[in-house]
DNA sequence: GTAGCTGCAAACTCTTTGCAACTCT
DNA sequence: AGAGTTGCAAAGAGTTTGCAGCTAC
């Protein structure tokens, strides 16, 4: 059993072979799949999933805060399991997806929401940028 | 004639009835509307105005970069007129939408987009944050 | 005059949901 | 056994588009 069925099982999901399936893609997956990318993969595993099945489950995820869900400047949601903290880089020519880290802009993203009066909960940083051509 | 009627000559738009009142509508709101509060505020100075213009003429703003077209977590559009350049600090309890500037992580964003390799073309920061209650 | 704009309604895309059948625990 | 889960098809929300008539330039 692996660590994320474990931490469903915690939660109180049932294990079924449709969820055993989407979790696998999900952890297999270094890119950060759309429903409909996530769907076909599953499929070729186990083709009688429902792309019902494959939302109900990524909303579910979402809750238990196991996965994250995004909306980059398209109009569709992608998802990427929660695994270690990044930002995004879209590259606006070809949407290529780049992950970086930043300590200093995570320190700073907390000094300005307690300047404002908030804790920060979450948060959204994404770069669209074009490739310098040399 | 206004600067923003006068951006939108010089892009060669034909200053119409409805596109002179959307206009006034976004020049006049201080929040962040949504399509459909723009297609209400716009309808209290002529009921005749569709949707679906409100819609086209959103999205010519947009492309002509008059405007952004935001979309926090919910799902769907808001759009603010681009004067002063400024991030968002969402209240995750009541929705309410703060705005901020922060010079150091204007600079920042520029750096981590060039050590990446990227010259930075627009961005996306958003925090959100639960208020602090004393 | 004509390219561009508009309203309307239909179409589209992504996502959610009601239901009856099924399945983990 | 029983609550939770599934597939299917239908419905929903937000947004876009084809068309015929209208309007700014």
């Amino acid at each position: 059993m692996t660590d994320l069925e474990q931490a469903c099982a915690k939660a109180g999901l049932k294990m079924t072979g449709q969820r055993r399936v989407i979790l696998k893609v999900l952890d297999e997956s270094e890119d950060h799949p759309s429903v409909e990318e996530v769907y076909e993969r599953t499929k070729e595993i186990d083709s009688s999933i429902s792309m019902a099945t494959v939302y109900r489950t990524l909303n579910l995820l979402d809750e238990l805060d196991l996965v994250t869900r995004h909306e980059f400047k398209e109009n569709f949601a992608r998802y990427e399991l929660n695994m270690n903290h990044h930002h995004h880089l879209i590259d606006v020519e070809t949407g290529d997806v780049i992950e970086f880290q930043n300590a200093a802009i995570e320190r700073m993203k907390e000094e300005i929401a307690k300047s404002l009066g908030y804790d920060l909960i979450e948060c959204r940083l994404e770069l669209y940028g074009k490739k310098i051509k040399k």
